[in-house]
RNA sequence: AGAGAGUUGUCCGAGUGGUUUAAGGAGCACGCCUGGAAAGUGUGUAUGCGUCUAAAGCGUAUCGAGGGUUCGAAUCCCUCACUCUCUACCA
């Protein structure tokens, strides 16, 4: 959430900011916040003055009962009747006007950050890194969907006669594999300095607002009606809601935990092309890492994290690029996203593997985490966080990319973790 | 799941309708004292919003959350959340 007195004091810079993602109504939502904000404040101003009218009588009448002078106290109580009529009224519409407030500027997308490219689609994404050369595959090759049949290593059917549709089982070496994915990325995280975390995997709502994904992704998350719970799409939301509501010493700072959960994502209505196999699943697993930085070091902590997850996927050895999203395919809530996309030689596509954000104080202003500065004043953190990194991608580029004749070469990195070198 | 007891500031903890403007203690910070430290001693020590160019100051709200009663609520009433104890169940 964009904080209203940044919106009242630097308007023209929010509007060209919100300008590249093409956000429709910036300027009349804008607008209406602060219209909201002035409604707001007027009225507060008014009700703390009948507040303090009628605080200041209850004192005198608490004294005038004491000194046993009933009638006068009588006599004064009639009086504060009327501010009392007044201030419930006033309270009414302070109420309402700070929802209409919250409701009109929590609708408004992040400020786009200064390097993000201009542009409405992902065909406008700049490409930051790509390998030089793609991996070409003999005609013999298939795509990760066919081979897990061939190795019987992942079965969908299963997962449906269970479940239901994105629900695979793991079968084998398919569920070692899986479980050298997440052991390989915690180490490497660990050895980066992320502090290991298994939090829940069910939030309540509060947590899933702390994050942004409610309002904007209600429809996105499993519910369950009885407890009043969501699942979570992604350990961002149970991590960084560690931090609600903390106020963080500034020797405390960086902030920088790491996990590995399963994801739930109902992927509503994104059935079709281009999700066949592992490209799209209601479950999976991933293992995120999340930091918590001061503004003016955020930056360099996302290349850090950039360079994390590079660096993981050069041990495994898959072709990739990074992009910097444009405006336009960015997410609402951050203010600059690198994705990382592995190549799929058998699918002949880019497959998003990973995706790092700097948030800004987009969801700190939502969390109200703060660190205290020297001075004892406190200030809005910025929050980061990426992927590092989601399984089933990883592992449908692996199975491709690495297929020979009759066999899947493992990476040597994950070796010491699966026990085996083919699959 | 049933019964009971709880939730107060950074922490412990007093407080059952009106000097609570939240006692007292601990911790922490700064000062005094000291050769240095400890002890002692003094002062300070939450958050949001508003007012103000800003700070200070002042106002207002916050004693788990929300609502109610009252001129006045940490205190009384209602709803909810959470914690603990016992019982039941159970990896």
């Amino acid at each position: 959430m964009l904080q209203i007195a940044f919106l009242r004091e630097q308007k023209d810079q929010v509007l060209a900011r919100l300008a590249k993602r093409f956000y429709a109504n910036a300027e009349q939502e804008v607008n209406q916040s602060i219209a909201f904000d002035n409604e707001r404040k007027s009225i507060q101003l008014e009700l703390d003055n009948i507040l303090r009218e009628s605080n200041e009588a209850a004192k005198i009448i608490g004294q005038l009962m004491k000194d046993g002078k009933k009638e006068e106290a009588d006599q004064k109580k009639s009086k504060t009747a009327e501010l009392k009529s007044k201030s419930k009224g006033l309270e009414e519409k302070l109420v309402q006007v700070e929802k209409q407030l919250h409701d009109t500027i929590i609708k408004l997308p992040n400020l786009p950050h200064e390097s993000v490219p201009t542009g409405r689609t992902p065909e406008e994404n700049e490409i930051v890194y790509q390998v030089e050369k793609l991996p070409e595959l003999p005609e013999t090759a298939i795509p990760h969907w066919d081979l897990i049949k061939k190795y019987d290593i992942i079965d969908f059917e299963l997962g449906n006669k269970i479940s239901g549709a994105g629900f695979p089982v793991y079968k084998g070496k398919g569920a070692k594999i899986q479980r050298a994915l997440i052991n390989f990325f915690l180490d490497e995280a660990d050895k980066a300095g992320y502090y290991e975390v298994q939090p829940p995997i069910v939030v309540n709502a509060e947590s899933g607002y702390g994050t942004g994904q409610l309002p904007d992704k209600d429809g996105q998350m499993y519910f369950i009606n009885e407890d009043n719970l969501y699942l979570i799409p992604t350990a961002e939301v149970p991590i960084t809601n560690l931090y609600r509501d903390v106020i963080l010493k500034q020797e405390d700072l960086p902030v920088k935990v790491c996990g590995y959960t399963p994801c739930f994502r109902r992927e509503a209505g994104s059935w079709g092309a281009h999700v066949r196999g592992l490209n799209r699943l209601h479950q999976f697993d991933k293992i995120e890492i999340v930091r918590i930085e001061m503004a003016e070091n955020s930056y360099a902590a996302l290349i850090e994290m950039r360079n994390h997850i590079q660096g993981l996927i050069e041990k495994l050895g898959l072709p990739f690029r990074i992009l910097r999203l444009c405006g336009g395919d960015m997410g609402f809530t951050s203010a600059l996203t690198y994705d990382f996309e592995v190549y799929s030689a058998a699918q002949k596509r880019w497959l998003e593997v990973s995706s790092v954000s700097n948030f800004e104080t987009f969801q700190a202003n939502r969390l109200k985490l703060r660190y205290k500065d020297k001075e004892g004043k406190n200030n809005l953190l910025h929050t980061l966080n990426g992927s590092a990194l989601a399984l089933p991608r990883i592992l449908a580029s692996i199975l491709e990319n690495n297929q020979e004749e009759e066999k899947i070469r493992i990476p040597e990195c994950l070796w010491k973790y699966t026990g085996f070198e083919s699959i």
